[in-house]
RNA sequence: GGGCCGGUAGCUCAGUUGGUUAGAGCACACCCUUGAUAAGGGUGGGGUCGAAAGUUCGAGUCUUUCUCGGCCCA
């Protein structure tokens, strides 16, 4: 007898992956079967499960962290796509906004283009374009992934219905009347009489007015404080008209001195932070003085002062307020508050209910809001605004300064904070925080801990400014009475807008006349129209109302919301509180949140620290499948990492999956025959096959388990632990003699087959929705008259399947066979053995121990030529490896005295 | 600076309400096999659980402080 004689693995399946070649070749299949289409015609009618995409910004190459994004999405997708749902996925753009704006007209200042002489119809157009642009980049990009979803009919922020329903949204909180106008400071030229983003500044060195000046208390709960004065340093003198606050710090101590310096402040009491006491000595030339009290900050609680320029008819309160903002860096250790002129100031104050005024008009005039200063400009208001202190005597020093100062990039011209119009939408007025947080109970966060994280956002967040003063974005669809500054709301001219937006965009806004979205009802003349654009986290807010809801293959609220645990602040916020202000419920039912990737040391990955892979690097060394299973198998709970080790491990238990794959297509001849388990009778099977479908069994209740919770990295380690423990040391390496030597015909080796068909099929599902690429490739390998892997569904075992008395008897058994390693290790150590086909084993015994190995061929589970057992009454299972005697069978290598009894001539 | 989260073998991860000598797979070392073969099997080494202090009969698990890292905010 030779090798013709026994029954070696063959397959067609290859040992080496080379996923580069070949995951390409299968995007190509996928898209001439056209999986999607395919999917959701099979799925038709059956339950929904909607993962709504959050839509990625239009810009820039995919980087690990949007992979991760899409992958995970991918994998939960086909998960519940597998379970028998109709789980449609529609990825998603967002498109408006700062950075392409600020990238077109990067290129314009390349091409000495200048913005404003561009039309802004125009400057959106190629806004439009490069978000288009990149969209079909990131698409190309996506599906290289393997992701599978309505690539074809993707939605985007800037899509005329999106505009129109953006519209249609902003609408319902006109009308519920929580929309209102209020002044928030933004970053201002004078000059350009516009405001400047944050990347639209430059810093450079000014010379700036400082002055030391005086709050005289009127109210305190420390005795000492009354009558005291209270200084403050700033460099921006002009804004003392507008103050409303003082800021300290209660982590500070304060004192009070007395001052005794001939002048203005004589036998005056002054309060400054204790740490600062010796600079404003110096720098207001202070020579004798007695210190009164010392005190910690948190005394100032509820003290109110009262304006320097009281007498002149700033008659108002002035509250002191606790702000972690407030230093010892310089000044007094007490900060003037302007809340229309820094942002610090403004949400301090709104936090205590002092609203921000417009204070400085566009001009950079002073409004009629502040008594004396009208029509003055702020540039040349220092010198009057010092002048008045002293004629107040609450000036106790002034000088200059030179510093770092933000200027526009374009004009050079000095920034100022000035509070502009705004719109905002109230969290208070109609109960929009408190339906937020109770939407959030009714929330399902994985992990849990995310729930917290955004409800301590929304239960102090201020009212939601949704205005911009840029171009690149929906116009706000608003109108004001000129005269009586009434807000128009109207739900018919609010429709006449989106329906327009709707067949031609809302481009018409800055071009039309304004009367042909009044309609008749009212006159153009009559009204102020804004030119504001809708801040870009209303439009993604509003993706559930023009997609989950406007779409016929989607549903609203959807079943899940994923993306990384940024958009705690970002989307999933955003979103809840549109939806919530206009539907009074979330417009998802879960979310799930991912951490960052970082690199192998878990540092976060940047350009400076040259610790950045980008996903093309990993497709080209690795596939698509290798960065699933990275995804699959780190815990997204927390931050992930990554670097080219990590994927090499990852790599080697692809293979390590792959040639357990090898294996058993090889010992079926890629002749998959799909087993009816509903009929098998258990009990015609050896017992070793009824203990591999039990844990088959098993091993399935625990991946739903680890499915419903979305653990997929557990889930993944259960099942590389399956093909490595159970199924290549184990199963495989035993029943090798029966699939090679033993005959074709056999019961033994059919039985063994029928099994290895239900592991084959068992695998593939389970792996599928991870490694997307490799199970298609296997699938399409063995079935011929299917499409895909991705069109099956998970199979449904029968608890007959289970069975726990032979799992114990195994589990019992596999002990038994670790002592009959070691042993046959000692020998095998001193040379005196190689294979284990060259060992004979002794196995002592006790009668209890004995019954779990009551028909059981040990030789067989060891994998040993002989096993003899002898009874003791030993508590401990002892065995003896003595070297086999006698003839190697060619066929089997079971090596006896006598003649193989299996292959005898 | 504030809020939230995290640091368990080289790597990816388990470690129930505090309870024996802290586990798994991979990687590593050595050996075997050459009929899953750029595969497969066996055995083994490896952790003061980020650091320190505290509570307790007992702490990877609870408390405090520190440290390193991440996200968000200022």
């Amino acid at each position: 007898m030779s090798k013709e004689n026994i029954n070696l693995p063959k397959t067609a399946f290859s040992m080496k992956a080379n996923l580069q070649k070949k995951e390409p070749e299968i995007l190509e299949y996928w898209k001439k079967i056209d999986l999607y289409n395919e999917l959701r015609a099979l799925k038709n009618g059956k339950e929904k499960f909607i993962l709504h995409d959050g839509p990625p910004y239009a810009n820039g190459n995919i980087h690990m962290g949007t992979a991760l994004n899409k992958i995970l999405k991918d994998i939960i997708v086909k998960f519940h796509q597998m379970e028998g749902k109709d789980s449609v996925y529609v990825p998603g753009w967002d498109c408006h906004g700062l950075p392409i704006e600020w990238k077109i007209e990067e290129e314009y200042k390349k091409n000495k283009k200048n913005k404003n002489e561009v039309p802004i119809t125009e400057f959106r157009k190629e806004c439009r374009a490069f978000a288009e642009k990149w969209i079909e980049v990131h698409k190309t990009q996506f599906k290289r992934l393997g992701v599978i979803g309505d690539w074809e009919n993707h939605y985007t922020t800037m899509s005329f219905d999106a505009e129109a329903q953006i519209v249609r949204e902003l609408g319902k909180f006109l009308k519920e009347g929580s929309l209102y106008k209020g002044f928030k400071p933004v970053l201002w030229s004078t000059v350009e009489k516009t405001a400047l983003a944050d990347a639209e500044v430059e810093y450079q060195d000014h010379k700036s007015d400082t002055i030391y000046t005086a709050f005289p208390v009127t109210k305190s709960n420390l005795k000492e404080l009354e009558g005291a004065e209270v200084i403050i340093w700033t460099t921006t003198p002009w804004t003392i008209p507008a103050n409303k606050a003082l800021a300290y710090n209660q982590a500070l101590d304060y004192l009070i001195i007395q001052l005794e310096d001939d002048g203005n402040f004589k036998n005056k009491k002054i309060v400054i932070a204790e740490a600062l006491l010796e600079s404003v000595i110096k720098d207001c030339d202070i020579k004798n003085y007695k210190e009164i009290k010392k005190f910690n900050g948190k005394e100032f609680k509820d003290t109110i002062c009262s304006h320097p320029f009281l007498e002149l008819g700033y008659d108002y309160e002035i509250p002191m307020l606790e702000a972690r903002f407030v230093t010892t860096e310089q000044g007094t250790g007490i900060v003037h508050c302007a809340p229309s002129h820094g942002p610090d100031d403004f949400n301090l104050c709104l936090n205590h209910g002092i609203k921000a005024i417009e204070t400085v008009d566009g001009d950079g005039k002073y409004t009629k809001n502040l008594p004396l200063f009208e029509g003055i400009h702020i540039f040349k208001a220092n010198p009057i605004v010092i002048e008045k202190l002293k004629e107040q005597k609450k000036l106790l020093s002034n000088g200059e300064l030179i510093h770092s100062y933000p200027h526009s990039w374009r004009s050079k011209a000095p920034l100022v904070h000035r509070a502009t119009p705004q719109w905002f939408i109230s969290m208070e007025s109609h109960g929009l925080r408190k339906k937020a947080l109770k939407a959030l109970d009714e929330t399902t966060f994985y992990p849990s801990k995310g729930r917290e994280r955004i409800k301590a956002m929304i239960e102090t967040r201020p009212d939601w400014c949704v205005s911009r003063q840029r171009v690149w974005g929906v116009p706000l669809p608003i109108f004001t009475h000129k005269k009586t500054k009434e807000i128009l709301v109207d739900d018919k001219v609010n429709e006449n807008i989106a329906s327009i937006y709707e067949k031609e965009g809302s481009d018409c806004w800055f071009s039309d006349n304004p009367q042909r979205f009044l309609g008749d009802k009212y006159k153009a003349e009559d009204y102020d129209k804004t030119n504001d654009i809708v801040e870009v986290w209303f439009d993604s807010g509003c993706t559930h109302a023009f997609v989950l809801e406007k779409r016929e293959d989607l549903q609203w609220p959807a079943s899940m919301y994923l993306e990384g645990s940024d958009q705690h602040r970002g989307w999933f916020h955003s979103s809840l509180l549109e939806s919530c202000g206009t539907r009074g419920r979330a417009p998802y039912e879960s979310i799930l949140s991912h951490g960052f990737v970082v690199d192998g040391k878990g540092l976060k990955m940047s350009k400076s620290l040259g610790n950045v892979i980008a996903p093309e690097d990993i497709l080209k060394k690795y596939g698509a499948d290798i960065l699933r299973i990275w995804v699959a198998s780190s815990n997204y709970a927390e931050d992930l990492r990554i670097d080219f080790s990590i994927l090499e491990q990852h790599a080697d238990s692809y293979r390590k999956i792959r040639n357990t794959f090898r294996y058993l297509l090889g010992n079926i001849n890629d002749n998959f025959k799909k087993i009816d388990i509903e009929k098998l009778d258990l009990n015609q099977l050896p017992e070793l096959e009824q203990y591999i479908l039990h844990r088959i069994y098993e091993l399935n209740e625990s991946y739903k388990n680890y499915f419903k919770s979305y653990d997929f990295h557990n889930l993944y380690k259960e099942l590389l632990n399956f093909c490595t423990i159970d199924l290549s040391a184990f199963y495989f390496d035993i029943r090798k003699d029966t699939l090679y030597c033993d005959p074709k015909e056999s019961e033994k080796r059919k039985s063994s087959i029928i099994v290895l068909n239900i592991i084959l099929e068992a695998l593939l599902k389970w792996f599928a929705p991870i490694l997307s690429f490799t199970t298609e490739e296997i699938f399409t390998l063995i079935n011929k008259d299917k499409k895909s892997i991705h069109l099956e569904e998970f199979i449904k075992f029968p608890k007959l399947f289970e069975n726990i008395k032979l799992n114990k008897k195994w589990i019992e058994l596999k002990k038994i066979r670790d002592i009959c390693n070691i042993s046959i290790e000692e020998k095998r150590a001193s040379k005196e053995i190689g294979s284990s086909l060259e060992a004979n084993l002794t196995i002592s015994i006790n009668n209890e121990q004995s019954n779990f190995i009551e028909n059981i061929d040990l030789a067989e589970l060891c994998i040993t030529s002989e096993v003899k057992i002898i009874k003791t009454n030993d508590k401990e299972i002892k065995v003896k490896t003595k070297k086999a005697e006698g003839k190697k069978c060619p066929i089997c290598w079971k090596i006896s005295k006598d003649e193989c009894q299996r292959h005898a001539t």
